[in-house]
DNA sequence: TTTAAAATAGTAATGATAGCTATTAAACGT
DNA sequence: ACGTTTAATAGCTATCATTACTATTTTAAA
């Protein structure tokens, strides 16, 4: 009944540029990337096999404010920390907290399933740089 | 230097429609909403005063993985819920947990100055529907 | 009341993403 | 190895949420 799947160049170039970077990048950047090894690949395809990969559980798609989504092809469940003043999206090394999870339940009555926990502030880097300048 | 802010008739309507749901609705509801009251309010103004609030820190804006965002009347961070079985985005009636952001900036070296939660389950409406249906 | 500029309605433009179609190429059975 | 089947592709065009533009109206301060 369900559909085939099958594993085409386009497809594992788009994955493996995904699990080489850390960057949660837009789908134009991973175009930008695609087109080095594949020079005609189409924008459209790369729109479909992110979609694909993300049915398949392969990599998540991230939404935030801005009027595009970021990938990242982490699929596990993990925190994000967004710097305010240089706009990068950074992994965080941090366990995933299941108390949250059954807290909302106890509290609530709700099933819950997953959570997704984003943090924003500024990061070591930029903290840095606005020290030395004062 | 900062743009001095006026209150409209527009401004007022389409704030007390965001104060008067929590049903986090899309800019499109909230237009059909201000026609009620405004026939010939644009979508533009909508737009416009939805950003504006939100700039205000009068209203929030949510980006969820849809095309489109929704808005939330209450300012104050809170944390959400989303069924996956209707698709309601509920709110949470819990402590915003300051913790977490203490136990990023101790691990990670960041520095945090807020974090978003929104949790993703079955609400106890759907639970009690499905339990009826076994 | 006068006046400067902020906000509006109506419209056109933008930009990320999805849909369409003829063609190409995976992967299965033989 | 070689057809055969059909999913996937390139190269479009279409869609739809949101923003920009502009002449006009409205707010609020002097």
């Amino acid at each position: 009944m369900s559909k085939k799947h099958r594993m085409t160049k386009q497809k594992r170039i788009i994955m493996e540029i995904l699990r080489g970077t850390t960057s949660h990048p837009t789908a134009d950047w991973v175009y930008e990337q695609a087109r080095k090894q594949i020079p005609d690949i189409s924008l459209g395809t790369v729109y479909r096999n992110l979609n694909n990969l993300k049915e398949m559980g392969e990599i998540m798609e991230l939404c935030y404010g801005s009027s595009f989504s970021r990938y990242d092809g982490n699929p596990e469940n993990h925190y994000h920390f967004h710097c305010l003043e240089c706009g990068r999206v950074l992994d965080l090394d941090m366990p995933i907290n299941r108390d949250l999870e059954k807290q909302v339940e106890e509290s609530s009555g709700h099933k819950v399933e997953r959570h997704r926990l984003e943090f924003y502030g500024v990061c070591c880097e930029c903290n840095k740089k606005k020290q030395k300048q004062e």
